[in-house]
DNA sequence: ATTAGGG
DNA sequence: CCCTAAT
């Protein structure tokens, strides 16, 4: 058959197409797709200059009890953390940054007795129920893998729970739906991002010289935060996977800041306030006005966006210097959030809590007092913006999506989220402060009021949201829909607690699901209950303005590149049905094979006779039989020649 | 849903 | 592979 088909090729060669369609630029096409660069600059501007804006100058605080980091930059804290981090958790790899996020991602955090602390360092919790095992001092191991194979690609968790003593050790395999729950989980989890605190340090009445007048943000402090379901019951562990921060903005090398998104235990503290505004970025009239946001939100856009400024960040070190420009070109913004300032000296429970808060964005004002004159630097106020808060993020991802692409996916998310311009808005004591020509003091934002909170708020430009420290209305309506959680259970995401601001108590990480067949979960005596993918149904259990924002960020399909066998199949469906006949191409040639689509076909084919064409040298990726390309170059020609005459025919 | 092409 | 226009 084959033989024949080819002894009927006229001639091999190439031919044009022969029904050229117009080019593209030839069409009238209107941009669907913008970037939303200034607006995020605008936003990261303001993550960076918060400080610096309100408070006219910015500073870099310096603990006390900072060292020097390797680095020379004042970032001990987190350098510190770090490698606490590795140490208590005994990370099984040692090189963690060099982790191959395409391939998989496996994490195993083995904490021995001190594990406890960690549990603190990391906002690792486990359920009253896992305490009771007495596995408060166990280890907790989370392994989450994403593998992908030739023919289909999987993702699986495990989740672990061992006892140094015992010597137990418990693990359950998570796969398919599961891995998927999981996935989503974590990544809904990791909604985390900005996280941010302003602490009112103390009063400096000298020079500032621990200072450096730069603000920094450090984004890349990222975690990935997997809740994985309960073996029975409420036994449920929370356990925090580090990422290689590769993939994230702000990433530096040296792992400076892994403290970036972790989400601290008193992280509900930090969260209360936050959801005012929380879901008007989503409707927010992004660029094209209103509907847009998908557009505006485009993965592609979105994703090159966010892997340019990646990438320059990756060159920018720590410089405060750099920061800055940093700050200006990340995308990476904090949204319409409120974010707590606090009186670092206000509470001492508040403030073991806040130092096992990870900042992502340390800021240290030096404020000149109010009531001295002008210009005079004797007082100062110094601040630190220990983090922001980017609260809700959903994000559908498959579970054949590549860990990297997991962490695309989320950065895209939260880019586009800061991507559509804030503005800062400051609460004392509750009570938003609108007079702009006011100086800090008679504001009432000076060492003399340090005991009082003053919350920073990002709001959307347009949004002229006024959150009130208690996100009022819209935090109600929050609070009394979706489902609360154990936060110790399984949950599908985090969503702020709406906690009541005014007593700015320490509420544990609330936990609220959206799904409603959650609750379900964990009732459900199943080690892990496989949720189906969070579906469009499912997500408008909350109360969601608008359509959900999740499917704005679709996965990049994972690549398959085509076996030679594959290939072979290929040529041999051309060659009998020629080109222009995918979707039979498929059907008689692939039609099992599910990831391969008629376009996918089509893709290749042109991908062929390309290869094809060109010298061996120039070909790459498994070499393809020449006498596969030469087949594809004669059925090419065949059926170019075909349409030709079909074309000419109809013509006449 | 398919096809054709540009990116 | 993705994205779209045009069928």
């Amino acid at each position: 058959m084959v033989s024949e088909t080819r002894l009927d090729y006229g001639f091999s060669g190439y031919q044009v197409p022969v029904f050229p369609r117009a080019s593209r630029s030839a069409r009238v096409r209107v941009p669907s797709r913008k970037k939303c660069g200034n607006n995020q600059k605008h936003a990261f501007e303001i993550l960076a200059s918060v400080a610096g804006e309100l408070l006219q100058e910015s500073r870099y605080f310096v603990p006390p009890d900072c060292k020097e980091d390797q680095h020379g930059t004042p970032e001990i804290t987190v350098v510190k953390e770090q490698e606490d981090e590795r140490q208590l958790l005994n990370c099984s790899h040692s090189d963690q940054e060099t982790y191959d996020d395409k391939t998989s991602l496996q994490h195993q955090i083995h904490a021995s007795n001190k594990f406890s602390n960690v549990q603190d360092q990391f906002n690792l919790k486990s359920s009253s129920t896992l305490k009771n095992l007495d596995l408060s001092k166990n280890v907790c191991l989370a392994d989450q893998s994403a593998k992908v194979d030739d023919e289909t690609a999987s993702s699986s968790a495990t989740v672990g729970i061992s006892s140094p003593e015992s010597g137990e050790f418990f693990e359950g395999q998570v796969e398919d739906a599961r891995a998927e729950f999981s996935i989503i989980q974590s990544v809904d989890t990791a909604t985390l991002p900005v996280t941010g605190g302003l602490e009112m340090l103390e009063t400096d009445h000298k020079s500032p010289a621990f200072f450096c007048s730069e603000s920094k943000l450090d984004a890349s402090l990222f975690k990935d935060w997997i809740t994985l379901g309960p073996s029975r019951h409420s036994n449920t562990i929370e356990t925090v996977s580090r990422d290689d921060d590769e993939n994230f903005i702000g990433c530096t090398q040296a792992g400076t800041t892994l403290k970036a998104f972790r989400l601290p235990s008193d992280l509900a503290d930090q969260r209360v306030n936050n959801l005012s505004a929380s879901r008007h970025w989503r409707v927010s009239p992004n660029l094209n006005g209103g509907t847009s946001f998908k557009n505006d939100g485009r993965r592609r856009s979105s994703f090159h966006s966010g892997r340019t400024n990646y990438t320059r960040q990756r060159s920018q070190r720590i410089s405060p210097f750099k920061k800055r420009k940093f700050f200006n070109q990340c995308p990476f913004t904090a949204p319409d959030r409120v974010f707590q300032f606090e009186d670092k000296f206000s509470s001492a429970d508040k403030r073991s809590n806040g130092d096992k808060c990870n900042a992502a964005v340390e800021v240290a004002s030096s404020v000149a007092s109010p009531h001295l004159p002008p210009g005079s630097r004797d007082r100062n106020v110094k601040l630190r913006i220990k983090s922001f808060k980017v609260p809700e993020l959903f994000v559908e991802i498959p579970t054949t999506a590549t860990v990297g692409s997991l962490k695309r996916t989320v950065m895209e998310a939260v880019t586009t989220v800061l991507g559509d311009g804030l503005h800062v808005g400051i609460l004392l004591q509750g009570k938003k402060v609108r007079d702009d020509s006011k100086t800090l003091f008679q504001t009432g934002i000076s060492q003399d009021h340090k005991h009082h909170h003053l919350g920073f708020t990002l709001e959307p430009k347009h949004t002229q949201t006024k959150p009130s420290q208690c996100s009022g209305e819209q935090g109600l309506t929050r609070r009394g829909t979706p489902l609360t959680l154990d936060p110790g259970a399984s949950s599908a995401f985090l969503v702020p607690p709406a906690t009541d601001c005014a007593s700015g108590a320490e509420s544990d990480l609330q936990v609220v699901s959206s799904l409603s067949n959650i609750s379900a979960d964990v009732a459900n005596p199943q080690p892990l209950v496989s949720i189906p993918a969070i579906s469009v149904e499912a997500l408008a259990v909350v109360p969601f303005h608008h359509r959900p924002v999740h499917r704005e960020f679709v996965q990049r399909r994972i690549r398959r590149p085509f076996s030679v066998s594959e290939v072979e199949a290929l040529v041999q469906a051309v060659e009998k049905l020629g080109t222009g006949r995918w979707r039979d191409v498929k059907l008689r040639a692939f039609d099992n094979a599910k990831h391969r689509t008629y376009v996918d076909l089509k893709d290749k084919w042109k991908t062929l006779v390309h290869t094809a064409r060109i010298s061996p040298q120039q070909r790459r990726g498994e070499p393809v039989p020449q006498e596969l390309l030469d087949r594809v170059l004669a059925a090419h020609a065949y059926w170019s020649q075909q349409q030709a005459r079909q074309h000419n025919k109809s013509a006449v």
